[in-house]
DNA sequence: CGGCATCCACAGTGATACTG
DNA sequence: CAGTATCACTGTGGATGCCG
């Protein structure tokens, strides 16, 4: 990527995170934390071989991105963030809240991955009862579950299936979330194909704002 | 822009704002609010028109930026930000920040504009004595005088000469920058060719920590 | 002059194939 | 698995021209 040659801070940020794909990148390497190279590729789908190693190269090169080779056993090589690269995860939360009504129209076409949902519930859900004994659900609507679940007031999200889940919900991405987020009740979510099984109650407590369960 | 394809808040938001030069006009705008196109093509110096006009075609289709025709004697074109397109300011100012230890090397050959740092100063300073008179600082660093004035415990500035300013500053915008945010002291700044003019004892005022003068 | 459209050389991008 | 190599294609930057 060329350099804008621009005296200017913002100016400079593009010049490193400015390419196609950049961004994604990091997103990928701040849901997964450190990750191999096919992973990277499989949570970017379009992205090109040699435009993820090149892009790989100019992050390390700008000290956002730093590699390492695996631990004993399984002999590849692991991408993660460096620190300056973490700092990066609040203005990604934002740049992500300002494009999330973007995607209430249909967007035919476009490719999903669960994982994706992560910066999402982390960022919009809260648990409304703290001291109660922690919630689990399983959200299944992709490629692999995804484990939500409460702790110290807020709501994570990690990919694996739940141990044990309170709750189960399995659908299209746009109503899974659709419903977490109370954007949509459950009688709209069910109409939209969305099924479950468990307890339909906890919803309630991580929910942003008052919605039908 | 080819769309990446990816149901994704962050992707979304990156089809509309991720095009070369998209956020810098965005910047642009936020700075100096509506403004033709050639006052867009002058704070953006390298650009080629045609992509300035497509990009603002972009932005406009995609409810970021809205053009009107100038009122009655001047009969030109204004474009400016929607409130969709205002929400961005936060962001914008986190990527700058972001980016703003770049700035630190020597980047030989860079352009520059005074009103760029019109971001940086609304962000990094604060007036720590908001019940004495307001103070107003003229910067002369570049193409035009930029005036920097207290209110309500923030640090405003805005383009133009600074009507019976406190204190004058000229010289590079390193040396003014480093100087304002405390990063240099006043000898150093004068070494790298800082003039002063007027009290400079109003810089303690808004600079972010201790710093001598 | 302000606001573009056109044209062209070239750098960036994307799909596929191949390799240690 | 983690890339490199190749190549067609598209986007970008620079120059210039046009039109109200």
């Amino acid at each position: 990527m060329h350099s804008y040659g621009q005296y200017c801070a913002l100016a400079k940020t593009l010049d490193v995170l400015g390419g196609r794909w950049t961004l994604l990148i990091v997103r990928e390497l701040l849901i997964r934390g450190a990750c191999r190279y096919t992973d990277l590729r499989n949570g970017l789908p379009g992205i090109a071989t040699n435009m993820l190693a090149e892009r790989l190269r100019e992050l390390e090169d700008a000290g956002v991105v730093e590699r390492e080779d695996a631990p004993a056993p399984v002999a590849t090589t692991l991408f993660r963030l460096t620190a300056r690269g973490r700092e990066l995860e609040p203005i990604l939360q934002q740049l992500g809240a300002w494009g999330a009504p973007l995607l209430a129209q249909p967007a035919r076409g476009d490719r999903f991955r669960t994982h994706w949902l992560t910066m999402p519930i982390g960022l919009h859900l809260r648990d409304r009862n703290p001291e109660a004994p922690p919630v689990r659900i399983e959200l299944r609507t992709g490629d692999e579950p995804l484990t939500i679940e409460t702790g110290d007031g807020r709501v994570h999200a990690k990919p694996g299936a739940a141990a044990d889940p309170d709750l189960v919900l399995t659908g299209l991405p746009q109503a899974v979330m659709g419903l977490l987020l109370g954007k949509i009740d459950w009688n709209t979510a069910q109409r939209a194909g969305l099924r479950s099984e468990g307890d339909l109650k906890v919803l309630r407590r991580i929910q942003p704002e008052a919605a039908p369960a």
